[in-house]
DNA sequence: ACGGATTTCGTGTACGTTACCATTGCCTTG
DNA sequence: CAAGGCAATGGTAACGTACACGAAATCCGT
């Protein structure tokens, strides 16, 4: 009836609990035969530890050092309150979230997983930037045991236990499909970008082609733009884009940096006669989703990022359940329909989990 | 530094822990004003009782009762796995999970409810048809202290803990807005439902017929088809509706019973050329979407819908913590770019979260 | 064979909570 | 006034685990 403990191992070989407690979490000083007599007994009698009584013994707060970006703020202020989420559903074990935020993506973090070399953390959160840049820090990181997960896009070959984000091959091709059933006549689109370096962005660029030559082929499709994330230059690349003779029926942007496009398309009289897709969310935006300017916005969906990476660190930590390597959210579509759905959740994040 | 434990405050107050204990769980045998002092000082302390020391001493296994039907398996199976999913990610307390099935929505629920009316259950999903035939039940849970969360559909004024569905007049908005955005020329559109009795049904044609108003006026609207949930009703109707005159340029399937309108569809060889925009999602779906033949389907979330309902109820067990009453999730839009990620949480629900 | 070092194992305590029994006053009642 | 009852409170064992400490057993070199 009752699950059987490490007393009940000890008893049904005649030794004392400490020596199962050795054998069981391999710890020094036992004769390995004993350590497999024990063990074989605790598979047989189906042993599993009481998680309850561990915590309360250990009562060890874990410790979860948290490394994201300061910038884009909407976005990561969204993942942090997912992380929260997470921390204060999990039920009988408390759990100290160590935030260290960098100024933006690929700038800084290095620096600052250097130089808590010394904390001495549970587990691991990071987004990362450049994969190759942060790669060696979390090695180091590997070497000490420490698990890492990476949220919001990944850092392949580091050792890391998980990465979880948004599938971005899915997020451009969603983009081409939209532009493909709504833009039944031939014409050009355009795309925006902010770094082909990231990962990401390449990828829902790739994406994006890949589908709009299958699905589309009326729609040509114009080199690809990169902002670099500086608002100044997507702003001035936009007016040139939409002042050239031939100008563009559609405009993708696959970055968070849409802003100053939407501005200049509305400098130039050509907002709702430009279709546009945008990725990502923020209060800025939602009155051009509102109204139908914006055609439609690809959500990455922040704050369950958060709160999967952390569960995932948790069960992993407690339960030694190892998470599938790399996991793949769906973004969602958003719309001038369900656009409010989402709006209350960018207000107060955490609040609401749609 | 250490979180303050019972014994904290029996200190700080010159009493035992046993009245500590009585005040802190409203037993009796303790003076009113005693209580209110430790009260204050528990407060003043900010104590949280330690669960891990909690379920250690009581050892008790949560038991949560949940009455899901068995049609649509691939919806409700989804739901079930997300409950499982919620269980074992709980840490720290072992959760009993008693699976109570019922043929059909709104068919044998009451009984086996009423049937299970000695059971002591420490909590309770249900799945509601018709909350009129079952708010008795639910409120004969309420007057034994058991909460009860909703999943799928609400049932108002039952006295539930909380409720958490797809906000149905959302997913009836987006397929208006999907339509209003691909068919550019004028046309007739026809919706197939399960029982317009059902609120969550009624709903999304609410939603759908509003918003096709706002959002395309040159799309007028046949009058709503209700095919019980009976799949030859279904196909018979489709069949009259595809077979006159004024055919429809479009429809939209609001309930999960889909595959026989796109069975009479094939049989006209009309698949393709309506449009036509479903809800739900099952194997015998995918191809239809991959190929395009279906333009979207409004993807419920049931995994994610058992997960959150059983962390809820969870939380608010161990935690008291009190839900937001009603809960409602954005359905995803599932188009053939993003077809893929979820067809693989269908075969394999709880590996991916999407 | 003996002392010391090393390996192997047993014992006891603590973690925070709950359940239960013991104890102390105090008040009623025969 | 003693006996008993009741209300309020104190004290303690136990839940299963982890770990420090000490005891016992084994090994090794002289």
């Amino acid at each position: 009836m009752k699950p059987p403990g490490i007393q009940d191992i000890a008893r049904s070989l005649g030794v004392s609990i400490g020596t199962v407690d050795r054998a069981l979490h391999g710890r020094a000083g036992i004769n390995p035969a004993t350590r497999a007599r024990v063990l074989k007994k605790a598979e047989e009698l189906g042993y599993r530890p009481n998680i309850a009584a561990r915590s309360l013994k250990l009562n060890r707060r874990l410790r979860i050092g948290i490394y994201f970006p300061r910038e884009i703020a909407s976005f990561f202020d969204s993942l942090r309150a997912g992380v929260r989420a997470a921390a204060s559903t999990s039920v009988g074990l408390s759990i100290d979230l160590v935030f260290r935020t960098f100024p933006r993506l690929d700038e800084g973090d290095v620096e600052l997983l250097k130089a808590d070399a010394r904390e001495s953390f549970d587990g691991v959160l990071v987004a990362p930037g450049n994969p190759l840049r942060i790669g060696p820090a979390l090695l180091g990181l590997a070497q000490r045991k420490i698990p890492v997960v990476c949220v919001s896009s990944d850092a392949p070959r580091s050792e890391r236990l998980a990465s979880i984000a948004v599938d971005s091959l899915t997020s451009g091709a969603i983009a081409a499909e939209l532009f493909s059933r709504i833009m039944q006549k031939p014409g050009t689109l355009a795309t925006i970008t902010g770094e082909l370096t990231t990962l990401d962005h390449a990828e829902k660029l790739r994406g994006f082609a890949a589908n709009l030559a299958l699905l589309a082929p009326h729609l040509s499709l114009l080199p690809v733009i990169e902002s670099h994330e500086q608002p100044e230059l997507a702003h001035k690349q936009a007016m040139a884009l939409l002042r050239q003779a031939k100008r563009p029926a559609g405009i993708y942007l696959s970055t968070a940096n849409s802003i100053p496009v939407l501005r200049a398309l509305e400098e130039t009289k050509l907002l709702g006669d430009v279709q546009v897709i945008t990725t990502d969310l923020f209060p800025e935006l939602v009155p051009y989703i509102e109204t139908g300017k914006v055609l439609a916005t690809l959500y990455q969906r922040p704050f369950i990022q958060g709160k999967i990476a952390l569960e995932m660190l948790l069960n992993y930590l407690v339960n030694d359940a190892k998470p599938d390597p790399v996991h793949r959210l769906a973004p969602h579509i958003l719309l001038r329909s369900n656009i409010a759905l989402f709006a209350k959740e960018i207000d107060t994040p955490g609040e609401f989990l749609v």
